[in-house]
DNA sequence: AGCTATCTGTGAATTGATTCACAGTGTGAA
DNA sequence: TTCACACTGTGAATCAATTCACAGATAGCT
């Protein structure tokens, strides 16, 4: 869990779930349009995504997206669809905040992935790490942070901080203008109505997994 | 939220949620005890917590701690009702499968952070990584997972590695007696009943995040 | 010793997400 | 052209999680 667990907002419309779940809807997908496949059935995707036909018609249904009976749904129109909410079609821009170990590791590990979210700039304290360019994407001072995120735009962040620091480095980014935050540190983030953290708590999640695998497997 | 999110189980008592607020609640009373606060309401957790009253009382309910009227709840008491439900006051052993960026990124987080559950071995098809120690954690070759695991008790793994190997690798760790995972594969795990998945989806974090980034704040 | 304000513990209400179940429908077969 | 089947679309039911709301308790004050 990362599901953590997300936090949710003044949600336009769609539920974070539901968010979560067209995003895998949308690699599975993509592979399947690779191997060439056009259609695909509700208990085919679910299938593959470890759910049920029922949540996979009422997530496609929410998105504006139909199939027809004995044929399934056009897999091209299911990504066009969930390219327009999801990523608006628009490359998203942003930014890391805490150029540890962690940090590094998340810039590394989103290089080359989903090409519509770019981290176009990164923030640190340390004067040592500024000005270097880690996987393309370049180190600013913290001071400058206001700045640059203005400049570019840049509306979403992610936190790699120290604990402590997070919920200042927060309030910062906030004023600042960040509206969407991906939070690995953990505590849970006080924020303003309308600001959506989605916690990756790793400390959390750790503890989860070690409690179950005690539990003795019931049924 | 990572998750995440993550899949219950044949959960034997007590909900993954509430498992994962006890965790972050021992968290914080770890660092109240440490300043030297012996008691404390529960508005007040919840207030760390981002939470509710209500719903720390009620998890605190749920493990059986009782606090007094006009005195509140006795933080050592609390961490000690924690510590049984949480880790049953037994170290945790855990194996980290898949020894890349990601894989290595992992052990240094979780490296000196909770002393009990512990990263005791790693694998790895790469042969030229096999008999490396990092942080404190031997790689070993994939083909001696089942000695281990089996050598060792352990029960938890964390996944890291490729999405398209994931399920086989699972299958296979299922076999070897792993009860719980922590998966960092940006897929959707197929397992039997009574066994836990964490998704721990950055990919679909990074999603989220995007799209929530995008939205207006309404309210 | 009694009183009061403020907290806990919890049954009941609410909210939100998921699943059921089935009417409607387009497809492919004959 | 018609038929029957296997699908979708969705209102309603269910299920789980959270929150409300209040009775009961107790610490501290006078």
């Amino acid at each position: 869990m990362t599901t953590t667990t997300p936090r949710h907002t003044a949600a336009p419309t769609i539920p974070v779930n539901t968010i979560g779940r067209l995003s895998l809807y949308r690699r599975l997908l993509l592979d399947l349009a690779a191997s060439g496949l056009r259609q695909i059935y509700s208990h085919q995707l679910a299938a593959l995504a470890v759910s049920t036909p029922a949540q996979v018609r009422r997530d496609l249904m929410t998105i504006g997206c139909s199939g027809s009976p004995r044929r399934g749904y056009a897999i091209e129109e299911l990504i066009e669809a969930v390219n327009t909410v999801l990523a608006r079609s628009v490359e998203t821009s942003v930014a890391l905040v805490g150029v540890g170990n962690l940090g590094r590791a998340i810039l590394a590990y989103y290089t080359n992935r989903q090409p519509w979210v770019r981290f176009v700039a990164a923030f640190d304290t340390d004067e040592d790490k500024v000005n270097r360019i880690i996987n393309g994407c370049r180190v600013y001072a913290m001071g400058r942070a206001e700045d640059i995120l203005a400049q570019e735009g840049i509306r979403a962040a992610a936190l790699a901080v120290p604990a402590r620091e997070a919920q200042s480095v927060a309030d910062r980014l906030v004023l600042a203008g960040i509206k969407s935050f991906l939070n690995f540190a953990p505590v849970r983030l006080h924020v303003p109505t309308g600001i959506f953290v989605d916690d990756m708590d790793m400390t959390t999640a750790l503890d989860r997994v070690a409690y179950y695998a005690h539990q003795h497997g019931t049924t």
